[in-house]
DNA sequence: TCGTAACAATGAAACGATTCAAAGATTGCG
DNA sequence: CGCAATCTTTGAATCGTTTCATTGTTACGA
């Protein structure tokens, strides 16, 4: 077992001097086209490959990305990285990820991995409150972007969505199809997005004179729970519904769905609206589409990139906070009343 | 500005040499408790992080390992990837993650990246059939398993589900609960796990007299892919329908699902039963639970990490290839005729 | 033919950790 | 007190690349 050729061996096969050898490699125009060749059949000949470590040790950094997440199952998070690897590609730099699932501990492991790989800067979406570690990290000089979260822009960038506006833009729609009796599904609401949509909502709610809206509180946001809030509605019987239905997500719709749907009693959208929010690939495939609150996901992640790149470039410590606003995707399940 | 503390400064500060310092990292055992004490005051106060890079300059190696998918977004795959993590991560390895989106390209994108980063060693989901760019990693002495794909045991290790085996069991299982007319859904054939699939059911079928087997290709394994062939058979009519479906995948079973019910004119499954494979998160929520065949996937995950350590610890060149029995799942969408 | 600019190639130094032979310190025992 | 055995600490060498000041070559105009 012969070990990997290292650029020295390069050299001496092609009979050059190794600086030679990594011209060719990093500066191919300052090298005779007569080199090069030979160089590059003694590359071929050797099956040599790059050592990026050595790079990097030389560098000083790596040209890596850290990416933290809360959750690579959620699709938001997955369309988030999707978008931050391509727009991280297109200026050289790979992205390692990270999912802390929610675990300040396995949050913690990342931060510190992340480090030790000296990746040029750090994109996350953090567990909890913004803490001490990750002032930590300012003060180690470690360009930062907060995802998915609001900051103090005299500490950090940050890309993040409004849900507040999110949940608005769903109330409203409803109110606009001539729903007034509303309820919210979602909980608990010490998770901030929930809290920021249900604020939002109610803030449409108010609006609106005559209008109510109940809050119907789920254990998580998953299809299960939905379907147990949906099944709850069912037993009220139809009288007992809301005329409109908004979800804090498109899983928890989906649930609340089938419940009603189930009973072949009530029919979507003619006895009662339903709108999610994430507008999630499910959504469209729904048994009824699922109208839906889209969030910029290719924008949020591209954005936090960029941002980042500012802060590795430009020294000084001015951040940004961009917020973007979430979009209505009406479809079948929302439709005005027959 | 100020660049980040090397172990030469740890060094300095706790008026140690450097080796000292590298023992209190890496052999603690071997240095007394007061020169620990100071060292780790000094690492502490000038927020020292270890370079990997320089680690692994050193160790000639990383400790990482690279595993490449055909796609991220595929249920199946990220549970392997999960379970590949674990596993590497109880012998102190990392996993690099890369995509290859069922492309060539971005395959042997990955497979130079991640001998670049010297992975330990490589897990890989091929593109097409297992090709020249993987006798190069042979080649190379770079260890490799391959995964959920049977492969030459004189070549490489492998880890692979019984697909076959897994079509067997569906078409056995509407069989034995009654249903003579079947239909497969799914395509292309060109895909190995749906040739292998559709195979297993044919020989289940074959076997019983009086069985037939129909099959509805579909393009590609979405659920508006199963939407678009359930449509097609709502519209021949009760009578017309096959007693028993079989899905190549469950989000195509999830479409026929769909289509089926929309109407409320067909039940299931009291007038067709309806089995998918892969058991994804969704089958257990659909509108009627969704019977599947479940892949160990755990088992994959882990397996592949197993059969790669083995490889880089013993030298020899002896391969082995695995092969995993695929498990029924019941569920109410193929409960016994009424 | 000479001088000089432009171009090519050279190779030692540096990056930061780990290793290991050797030196130094400490302990226990006769 | 002297010696050996054991425990600590030292620091130079090493990994593979990139950088850059320096040297060597070539070409061209005067």
């Amino acid at each position: 077992m012969n070990r990997t050729a290292s650029i020295k061996d390069v050299a001496n096969q092609a009979s050059v001097a190794v600086g030679t050898v990594s011209n060719v490699l990093n500066y191919p125009d300052r090298v005779s086209q007569r080199t090069k060749d030979r160089v590059l059949r003694a590359i071929d000949e050797l099956g040599f490959v790059r050592n990026d470590a050595a790079r990097q040790l030389r560098a000083g950094h790596s040209r890596t990305i850290g990416l933290i997440v809360l959750d690579v199952g959620n699709p938001f998070f997955t369309s988030v990285v999707r978008a931050a690897e391509d727009a991280a590609a297109l200026q050289g730099s790979a992205v390692l990820l990270g999912d802390s699932g929610h675990d300040a501990g396995r949050e913690a492991n990342y931060i510190d991995l992340f480090q030790e790989q000296r990746v040029q800067g750090l994109l996350i979406s953090p567990v909890g409150d913004v803490s001490e570690r990750l002032d930590l990290l300012r003060e180690r000089g470690v360009p930062t972007v907060l995802v998915d979260r609001q900051a103090d822009e005299s500490k950090f960038s940050s890309v993040a969505v409004d849900d507040d506006a999110g949940g608005y833009l769903a109330a409203r729609h409803l109110l606009d199809t001539g729903r007034r009796r509303l309820a919210f599904v979602g909980g608990p609401t010490s998770i901030r997005q929930v809290a920021d949509r249900l604020q939002g909502a109610r803030r449409a709610v108010d609006e609106e004179s005559g209008a109510t809206l109940e809050v119907l509180g789920s254990e998580g946001q998953t299809v299960l729970a939905g379907r147990s809030v949906g099944n709850m509605l069912v037993e009220r019987g139809l009288d007992g519904l809301p005329e409109g239905i908004f979800c804090a997500n498109d899983l928890l719709a989906l649930g609340v769905m089938q419940s009603l749907t189930m009973t072949h009693t009530v029919r979507i959208p003619e006895d009662v609206a339903l709108i999610g929010y994430d507008d999630i690939d499910f959504a469209v495939s729904a048994v009824v589409p699922l109208s839906s609150v889209r969030q910029p996901t290719e924008a949020l992640g591209r954005t936090a990139i960029e941002l980042l790149v500012e802060e590795v470039d430009s020294q000084n410590a001015t951040h940004r906070a961009v917020v973007f606003t979430p979009e209505l995707v009406v479809r079948q399940s929302t439709a005005g009343p027959a």
